[in-house]
DNA sequence: TCTCAGTTTAGAATTATTCTAATCTATTGA
DNA sequence: TCAATAGATTAGAATAATTCTAAACTGAGA
């Protein structure tokens, strides 16, 4: 019935008020990019009562569950994105926005060899854009 | 003479005591990667003194004038890299340990265009690894 | 040399994130 | 069904990272 406690419970998450509510705004929308900051004015708005260390939280457990993928871009911020699947990124430095670039898109060639004992596990790329 | 002087001076900054103890640190080695916090305690441990947020002004500084190269990697850590030229990065996310891959290695093939009105400012990549 | 405008510094304030004690919740056994 | 308990979760408080801004400094012109 409430797919957001399933997908909560598939990941073994307890289906907490918290988790629910910030299930729903997450991913009944497609191809969501929030921080923690931007989530927690969300809630606020919408009158929900959460702390922002439970927005935390819950993002950073969502992340762990594969739910979510974290998306470090300049600086100071950090961006929670709902596509979870392998894909790269573009990024406005003016308007803060991330927008996905689907991953089989996109070629590279030439990387070299990890040094050894280590081994690559993902390649993160953002085309930074600018105003012309 | 003092060639951090020099330098200093071709970028109009001010060869002043704090950003020549800085240069020194980062300029006179090669390939060098600093956080903020770690050039302060390199500082502190020679004894000088300055504040901490003065070496956040001055790397932010450097960078301005194109001295240095700010990377942003995992979450809440950013370097500052003394290798100014094209690049991209390895980063080991165990030992927070950053290692730079000349470009001219590395081909992307397969980049969308910008959205309109913009275009792409510089292209991050970073491989994640993991010991393996 | 003196003044003044602009530059630089660094203590204080702010912002982002994490820690941890208190609360809650599922499970187990009576 | 109903405690008791262990482990999970929440959120206030603490910490860490970064920026702000008032004071100190510096260099060019008079």
């Amino acid at each position: 019935m409430n797919s957001i406690k399933d997908i909560l419970r598939n990941s073994s998450l307890r289906p907490t008020k918290q988790r629910i509510m910030i299930g729903k705004l997450l991913f009944n929308d497609t191809d969501k990019h929030v921080t923690a900051e931007s989530l927690y004015r969300e809630l606020k708005a919408s009158e929900q009562k959460i702390s922002l260390a439970t927005v935390y939280n819950t993002l950073h457990d969502f992340c762990e569950k594969k739910l979510l993928k974290k998306v470090t871009v300049d600086t100071e911020k950090v961006y929670f994105d709902t596509n979870t699947s392998p894909h790269h990124h573009f990024y406005s430095d003016n308007e803060k926005l991330l927008i996905d670039i689907s991953k089989d898109k996109i070629k590279i060639q030439g990387l070299p060899k990890a040094p050894k004992g280590k081994k690559i596990k993902d390649v993160e790329l953002i085309a930074h854009l600018t105003d012309n």
